[in-house]
RNA sequence: GGAGAAUUGUCCGAGUGGCUUAAGGAGCACGCUUGGAAAGCGUGUAUACGGUUUUCCGUAUCGAGGGUUCGAAUCCCUCAUUCUCCUCCA
């Protein structure tokens, strides 16, 4: 959400900066009508209201007195009932300003490219070299299938298209990667380790931003108010909600594995196979709450966390820096981590870590006490992939394959996959 | 799932329709007092929105949302959460 004073304020050149992520100017152009509309009801209401308290207070009196206050209360009532009557066309009102703010993107930070999409995003810097081959590297969903580590014609029979299960070394390694990263963000990079609820209410989607403009997106609980996560951001983020913490306790730092559930509507036809979009894919989540002056500080340092277990696993990436027309909702600025994909001849998203500014933290009301004035302000909150779980074994299986069609496991990896060394046909 | 109790400010806690503009206490901040400290005394101590602007003024907020009333922390309804007991269960 982004704060309706500053837009006011700022009228002209925040039209302008959303214009370079797709908001139509007129949709400003109307909340700002909206808003002013709204603040002239408000007025209206008050003036009301501060003459009823007024008036009931000489009510009161009279009637301590034991005076008659007949026409006193006679005239209060129509007051009443003029205030209910603006009271209401202000709610409504309120709404609409709201259904317009609320679906507002958030900022593009100055730093960020602009462009319609992802043509015009930067690359910032590579690691590794593609892997080379001195054969015909296989697409990942061959070689799991025939080691029989991953299942996806099963995992369609059980659930639907898009699901799948994992088997045996194939189950094993999934395991053994996000206890690897865990491990590492815990130990290394200082994150406290949360294990979330994997549904959540309307309020908590509401305060990261899902909702209320991409319901579409998420699976629903039928007759329940709520949801599974698309992404663990939503369970951690919304931890502070309706909280103010203390300067001195900033930052925080969380991360915690959890399903994301996705209902993936309108990729009918992308990427059908495989582990790369899947409706249930886990996922190693970092988040940040910031002070306002060190959030971008601390963007940077996330995408460098999320870098080092790609290092760690010796999986060549390269990080990109998104324009305007390709940030999500609620980021004002974001970096993707892409990793090499042999089988595609491409790098594909493994990792996207963001900075949201007090975007999230205003729907979310996540404040924090400034030691200096103990005044109340919105904090920052930023939100990382470290990694995707499932894009991540499908990345080391293809790119550790080896001629017979076996895996290799990286050095890192063999502790937590009990000393096994490679993953073979038995 | 069933029965009962509770939810008030940073915390404790009073408050069953109008002298409550939320008593009282604790904490915290500042000041007075002191050689210094403690005690004591005094002052202050929320958030949001609107108006004004570097001061103020107003409105709202007593778990959330509705309702009754001239007027609601207080009465009514719905919901959430917490606790106790039963039931069930990993």
């Amino acid at each position: 959400m982004l704060d309706i004073k500053r837009i006011r304020n700022d009228f002209e050149a925040t039209k302008e900066r959303l214009g370079t992520r797709g908001v139509a100017a007129e949709e400003l152009d109307h909340l700002k009508a909206l808003d002013e509309n709204r603040r002239e009801l408000i007025q209206k209401s008050e003036h009301l209201k501060k003459h009823r308290n007024e008036v009931s207070a000489d009510i009161a009196e009279k009637k301590r007195n034991k005076e008659d206050a007949q026409d006193a209360i006679a005239a209060m009532k129509k007051v009443g009932a003029e205030i209910k009557a603006i009271d209401a066309d202000l709610e409504l009102l309120e709404e609409q300003v709201n259904a317009v703010a609320a679906g507002l993107p958030n900022l593009p930070h100055p730093s960020i490219p602009v462009g319609a999409d992802e043509e015009s995003n930067i690359e910032v810097r590579k690691w590794g070299k593609p892997t080379e081959f001195d054969f015909e590297p296989q697409p990942h969903w061959d070689l799991g299938t025939s080691l029989g580590i991953l299942d996806f014609e099963r995992g369609a029979k059980v659930a639907r298209s898009r699901f799948l299960f994992y088997r045996g070394l194939g189950a094993r390694l999934e395991r053994a990667l996000y206890n690897f990263m865990l491990d590492l963000h815990i130990t290394e990079h200082d994150y406290e380790e949360i294990i979330p609820p994997y549904l959540a209410n309307d309020d908590a989607l509401y305060g990261t931003g899902q909702f209320p403009k991409f319901k579409e997106d998420v699976f629903q609980i039928k007759n329940q108010p709520l949801t599974l996560i698309p992404t663990a951001e939503v369970p951690l983020t919304n931890f502070y909600q309706n909280e103010i913490l203390e300067e001195k306790d900033l930052p925080k730092y969380f991360t915690a594995l959890s399903p994301s559930f996705r209902s993936e509507a309108g990729s009918a036809g992308r990427d059908t196979r495989g582990l790369i979009r899947l409706h249930q894919f886990n996922k190693v989540e970092m988040v940040k709450f910031a002070k306002p002056e060190d959030s971008y500080d601390e963007l940077e340092k996330m995408t460098n966390n999320a870098e080092d277990i790609l290092q760690k696993l010796g999986l060549p990436y390269r990080v990109i820096l998104l324009s305007t027309g390709d940030t999500g909702f609620a980021a004002a600025k974001t970096y993707d981590l892409e990793v090499w994909i042999p089988a595609q001849n491409t790098y594909r998203e493994i990792s996207s870590c963001s900075n949201t500014e007090d975007f999230q933290a205003r729907r979310a009301m996540i404040r924090y006490r400034k030691e200096s004035d103990g005044k109340v302000d919105y904090l920052h909150t930023l939100n990382g992939s470290g990694l995707a779980v499932g894009r991540t074994v499908a990345a080391l299986m293809e790119n550790y394959q080896q001629k017979d069609g076996s895996i290799k496991i990286p050095e890192v990896l063999v502790p937590y996959m009990g000393g096994v060394k490679e993953i073979r046909r038995t």
